[in-house]
DNA sequence: GTGAAAGCGCTAACAG
DNA sequence: CTGTTAGCGCTTTCAC
């Protein structure tokens, strides 16, 4: 069998040139509708099958889209790369999805391949640990257009979509401050990290414009797991000074906390509540299902994708952007007015 | 600035040959070690990228696998996709995911996207809606080692990695009869497919080889989505007849099961005992935590991407296997032998 | 409307 | 050990 069909194999069916067949097949307004119909038609017969790697070393593009993320068994990541997929689908652009696994080293080198693959543009959500740009900085010197997402790098040349961290942070705390709670804790990630930071100051803000004060047992800083959420839990916990009320800066770290909670006994919302930012579809099945600072997971990866892809486009002398997108706030089953409603009774 | 840096620059710069360049990059023992390391300085100072289009339609392999999955934002998705993508980055292979979204007709052209780009195999788990096979029988014609994972099509000349969905239907039935159960419902997926055919016969066979006969009204086939879960159980509960325990084809059908049966004030376990096929890493925050057929997610991964390297280094008369790994019921908070701990208390 | 020529950047096969 | 020769399959000019 031979190995391939190739666009010459159609030529010589038809007697026509290479070229002939490349335009028809892509719809090129140069070759008449009737040449077109029998191109394609014997293409179909013969069963071709386009080769990207040609077509690509020779017009110099991919029309793919490299992404990279730290993780994709986590809601928030598979949702923003579910709408990045759609988004690119829907532009004919092909998606080239990498995960880091939270490792900058494996990051470095999806980057690598990525550009090996010469990829239109990139899309990335840095790690944990990442601390190193010059990766990033060699894919910008190389003219590819860079889109931070989500945990970015603040760097020249690059544009990013973000979500109002600070913004968000502080409209959670004032909501437990307005439920009468004074003693706040916040388990953070890490402060490196933009998402990390940017939620620990939102938190600080309100603290500090509301005169509580910070407790140094009642701000951890760590990763964004589970495993981060009970450590951290843990560690406040065994302090003796139990907070009436905890920030967590991630949905899962909010579940470590539950888990945290569960095993030593703490009730919560009842002994201690909660409030965490972004969410996961599953949400709604937990006792007491949290309430949380919504991520708008589909904007955030419809946003990534559009600012690539303007950049591809625009070539030369574009102006990256900063995309921050708004949050909001979602009441389930903690952090409601239950302390107001308790007071209220009292009288 | 010059677009990119080439092999030629790096042999001009070294008055060396593209090819004594291109070994010696790749580590090739022809060249000695002394011009090796002077090429990969030079590559290094130059900032060269290789060119994976170029090095693919020469080398005419891409050392790449195209993965097809449904979803993505699906526990056990996510879990198989990360497997697959360490066994792929031990054995230096890369990853081309895609997501059909559980549409077929996505799937199709994700596969012709990965024939085009020339991936050395494919591995796919098809979409609930897959009838067609006639763009598989395109691949197998084309020589393209192809792995079915989990849900499968059986076809001549593909591999297939499967879990044990009879065998472990049965013991999950067998344990709710042993527990005393006699009225038991299953929400089903469809038939059509081997997931969905395969734990309904390992129920079916369960029930029959205790005497206990199949109600109508207690065997929903569907999807495999939360939403599935919630219609299948009300449609059980609108029949008026309830059964003690519902075996659930998915974890997110039994999810949907909880939302439904909490709707309607239906209490788990009590009411109505379940278990389910598959799990989540959310599932110990639940409660009560579900039982449920374990399905070794990352086993999954790497016998799939082991097989398409199999068939890819083999060649020629490679003879296609059907892998099957065994589940493992894990008892959590569903599912327990409180009947019998309720019957012996009575006496 | 169509085609001839040239080349994208790399590797395979062989020769030295 | 190193280099020469020939493409891989496609798209781009630019003629006709």
């Amino acid at each position: 069998m031979k190995p391939h069909v190739t666009l010459s194999d159609i030529a010589k069916q038809l007697n026509v040139s290479k070229v002939t067949v490349s335009k028809a097949l892509r719809g090129h307004p140069d070759i008449s509708r009737e040449t077109t119909r029998l191109v394609k038609k014997v293409a179909e017969e013969l069963g071709y099958t386009p080769n990207f790697a040609a077509r690509n070393l020779s017009s110099r593009k991919s029309s793919t889209i490299g992404v990279v993320v730290p993780k994709i068994a986590h809601f928030f990541f598979s949702s923003v790369i579910e709408a990045i997929y759609d988004e690119a689908f829907y532009n004919n652009y092909d998606i080239a999805l990498t995960v880091s696994q939270e490792n900058a080293e494996r990051e470095k080198k999806h980057i690598e391949t990525l550009m090996a693959m010469r990829v239109d543009g990139i899309i990335v959500s840095i790690t944990q640990e990442t601390k190193d740009s010059a990766i990033f900085e060699k894919v910008v010197s190389r003219n590819v257009p860079l889109v931070f997402m989500d945990r970015v790098l603040q760097m020249n040349g690059t544009s990013q979509v973000t979500v109002d961290d600070k913004g968000g942070a502080m409209r959670a705390i004032e909501l437990a401050i307005s439920n009468g709670y004074t003693k706040i804790a916040h388990i953070g990630g890490y402060k490196e990290i933009n998402i990390g930071r940017n939620r620990y100051e939102g938190f600080a803000e309100a603290m500090r414009k509301h005169g509580l004060p910070l407790q140094p047992e009642w701000v951890i800083h760590g990763g964004f797991g589970e495993d981060d959420g009970y450590q951290g839990f843990m560690r406040i916990y065994k302090s003796g000074k139990m907070p009436e009320f905890i920030f967590a800066v991630t949905y899962p770290v909010a579940l470590g906390v539950y888990a945290a909670a569960s095993d030593v006994g703490v009730r919560i919302p009842d002994d201690l509540d909660i409030i965490c930012f972004g969410s996961a579809s599953i949400n709604k099945f937990l006792k007491p299902a949290l309430s949380y600072v919504d991520q708008p997971t589909r904007t955030l990866g419809k946003a990534a994708l559009d600012l690539v892809l303007e950049h591809v486009r625009e070539s030369e002398d574009y102006q990256p952007k900063h995309v921050e997108v708004p949050t909001e706030l979602v009441i389930r089953d903690t952090c409601i007015k239950k302390k107001l409603i308790l007071d209220s009774a009292a009288k």
